[in-house]
DNA sequence: ACACGTCGGGACGCAACCGTATCGTCGTTG
DNA sequence: CAACGACGATACGGTTGCGTCCCGACGTGT
């Protein structure tokens, strides 16, 4: 039987070495190092580093965030902001996620595992935060919840993991505010007869 | 005096590896390989793999874009909003661009260039889209341009970059528009008693 | 108490890359 | 026309990481 806290350790260090040097750069032995652990400890229960990596992926990204029901769309949104801000501000976090969403556009196996965990996160977001506010009345039941995810959380993603500015708390609901305007004039489902450019 | 060709083969190739591989693990053989020159003939360029990267982003992003004036800042938006998707489209663009900007999380070097670009940009956009609309009486004159540019930029990298989900020209139009509704009701600078969570 | 099975530690051969030093070549200048 | 100067290609020692193999330690079950 593998011991647990070993894997733990790996584990924690493989987090600290994706924030330090990337996916790119990740190497078993730096792993290992970190860990104070030997390599093969970690080839015992990982093939490779992908395998590692995927494995982590899927746990962090199977907690799926509980969307409280406020009983309005801006505070849901507020709510919302306010977790991804918190999630966002975590070194950790806002050093591995957009690495990897990087190293997305390159790896299939990455992307198909994060595509997959950013899918049911939009959908999450999608179906529940606007199929309230839909059924409250509050938004169009045309309004396109692919465009809507865009529109709440391009925003504090584009502020706190790249341009990395400070998010004040008290931004929060004015930008909140701000996007409830923004969903509902996007009520129109996207027209199919135009080409892609 | 160093031949131009061979120096343009280099940043070519330096282009591709850098969406191929990523900047972790971008190497000045492989560099060389792909331009089919010696390592030599890139060392007497650039005295680092850190240094090779920085020249050719100041390169490209002293490129500023001009902001056509449509006379509303919906046209303006919409012309914004299809010169981004049209940049971010571009299979180059959409891998360097993510790649870079999370290795500038641990990387300060690249962290200032990157910074002093995107600051250069936001600062475009905030000045000119925003400043232009406020004159005209469109938005108010206590819309906060930091703000302002999340909103704008935010949904469409996203779209693009992150969820990479293709993007209807149909659909740039409801977006930009979403966009103005969200920027009529951002007007308020941010308050700086609250203190930052 | 003993023997077996499983684990982690360390070493090994192999490959890739770094940064430099040396060599041959070509164009230019006196 | 010859010699000089600057260039690119190649070779080299050193480092790092990969993936595997073998050995000693430990715990368990009889």
């Amino acid at each position: 039987m593998l011991r647990g806290e070993i894997t733990t350790a790996i584990r924690a260090a493989v987090m600290q070495e994706l924030a330090e040097v990337g996916y790119g750069r990740l190497s078993i032995e730096a792993v290992a190092r970190r860990a104070g652990v030997s390599k093969t400890a970690i080839y015992r229960r990982w093939r490779s580093k992908l395998d590692l990596v995927l494995d982590m992926v899927s746990a962090v990204a199977g907690r799926n965030l509980p969307l409280l029901d406020t009983g309005s769309l801006l505070g849901d949104l507020e709510i919302l902001l306010h977790v991804m801000a918190r999630a966002l501000r975590h070194r950790l976090a806002s050093q591995i996620i957009p690495d990897l969403l990087a190293e997305a556009a390159r790896n299939p196996q990455i992307a198909e595992k994060l595509q997959a965990a950013l899918d049911d996160y939009q959908q999450a977001v999608g179906r529940i935060l606007i199929g309230r506010a839909v059924e409250r009345g509050e938004l169009s039941p045309d309004t396109d919840p692919r465009a809507a995810v865009d529109l709440i959380v391009g925003p504090i993603y584009w502020r706190l993991a790249i341009a990395r500015a400070p998010l004040d708390t008290a931004e929060v609901p004015r930008m909140a505010s701000a996007i409830v305007a923004a969903l509902r004039v996007a009520c129109v489902r996207p027209v199919r007869d135009e080409v892609e450019v």
